[in-house]
DNA sequence: AAGTGGTCTAGACCACCAT
DNA sequence: TGGTGGTCTAGACCACTTA
């Protein structure tokens, strides 16, 4: 755990040339992965961690600068570095992309409508990296805003990943689903993929949404991903824009 | 011009404290606005630099670091630091996000179909930070993809910032439209600001996309931004997603 | 008061590029 | 060969948090 590190060449091989802070930025996940810091723990100190990985103080942070510009840890001055947790905030600027047309945001209240088991599709072990026919969980979410049905959801995860998840445990949670993920199977969702285009209601999604069969619907296919993007969970959102639209750039850090 | 800086304190006041690197930033930006660099320029070496504003070359660096994170300018090691120029490497990564259901990335042909003027209405006066009926200019492109037409872009501009702007001279250009901005009226577009919603194909739309009329169309909704995020362009595309998808990511920047 | 992260400095050495 | 950016170091000082 304490190996020593060599500048330049360390990394070297078929990867090419690796700087040393991207070495230490690699050990820093590798632990981040194995749990050695669990969610909302802080690491050691960039004083200790520069004398762990035998680094200076500067290369440290470098490796923590990009850990933090990826929202895997956060710093805080005075009181250290600690690994981001899933909360309401997270969601709404990195995940939950809708906004009113008026700008307005506003963070959805969620009815579970189905929980169900079955098994991967070709193109569901595609895009989870897994075999067709593994074992897969579907829930399917209706969200509301100010009280009315916007988003219908379509969950499909990994059997294997979520071992004891049951539709009582899913619902009974009091945070959100990634912090579900995040406390009970210790799955980090870290960033997700996703690729939209526009559809027509069909008589399902009419009804639940409570629009006219044929009615325009926003359809936002995301793969969310984990630590070295592995791929955990896969969702079809259908979204009624009549009042709310997808923001593309909610997350965006400010700079001077 | 070479006026000395303090650390801390140096920009404090409304805006609170704002370190060194934070202040030379904005120098090099206001140099950038004020185009001392242009387009595909040098700007002096990072060793000169750190003498103009009186900081050590990690300051500078610093400085350097955020501008390369917006994408303003670029470092070539070994050759030296110059301002980011538009063309259709940028345009794919970074402002174009239709790829094919394939994953394919394919860059578009463009048609012209109309250029006229007019006047900023409230909501384009309100999102172009200018005054109601202000002039504006008003060009419909359809962009095609393998041969077949799939966005129709609408877009609009403050007349007061593209002078000389003609039909002519914008089909004649031989580079993305952004480069046409940049190298000919100096406005160099940053950032876009998007926000998409579905929508369903009137007569209009239909006959040019070649779709049927109520189809669904996704429809993205741009505002194109330069330094300090002042607008200088609207555009609405509408987009057939029978064989194309909006990708949220295309330009993320890949890390160890 | 002690410990944390944030900033700034000065300098060394390296890899890369143009000539 | 000389200049450029890229990495790494060692240390000082500051602001902030907790106790």
């Amino acid at each position: 755990m304490n190996q020593p590190i060599e500048p330049g060449f360390a990394a070297a091989g078929a990867a090419g040339f690796q700087p040393l802070y991207r070495e230490v930025k690699r050990l820093l996940t590798q632990s981040l992965i194995e749990g050695e810091w669990p969610a909302g723990a802080a690491l050691p100190s960039e004083t200790r961690l520069a004398q762990r990985y035998k680094v200076s103080i500067g290369t440290l942070r470098k490796a923590i600068d990009e850990l933090v510009a990826e929202r895997i840890v956060t710093r805080h001055q005075g009181r250290g570095t600690f690994v981001a947790t899933h909360n309401a905030n997270r969601l709404m600027f990195h995940f939950f992309h809708i906004v009113g047309r008026d700008g307005n945001m506003e963070y959805p209240t969620t009815r579970t409508l189905a929980f169900r088991r079955g098994k991967a599709g070709a193109g569901e072990a595609g895009r989870l990296s897994i075999a067709v026919g593994e074992p897969v969980l579907r829930i399917r979410n209706l969200l509301s805003l100010s009280g009315r049905p916007v988003i219908l959801d379509d969950i499909v995860l990994p059997q294997a990943l979520f071992g004891d998840l049951t539709e009582k445990i899913f619902t009974a949670r009091d945070n959100t689903i990634y912090h579900l993920y995040q406390t009970r199977y210790g799955i980090n969702v870290l960033r997700s993929s996703e690729r939209l285009s526009a559809v027509l209601a069909d008589a399902d999604a009419a009804k639940l949404l409570q629009v006219k069969k044929g009615a325009p619907l926003l359809a936002i296919n995301r793969t969310a991903l984990t630590y070295r993007d592995t791929p955990v969970e896969l969702r079809l959102s259908l979204v009624n824009t009549a009042a709310h639209e997808y923001a593309s750039d909610l997350g965006r850090e400010d700079r001077g």
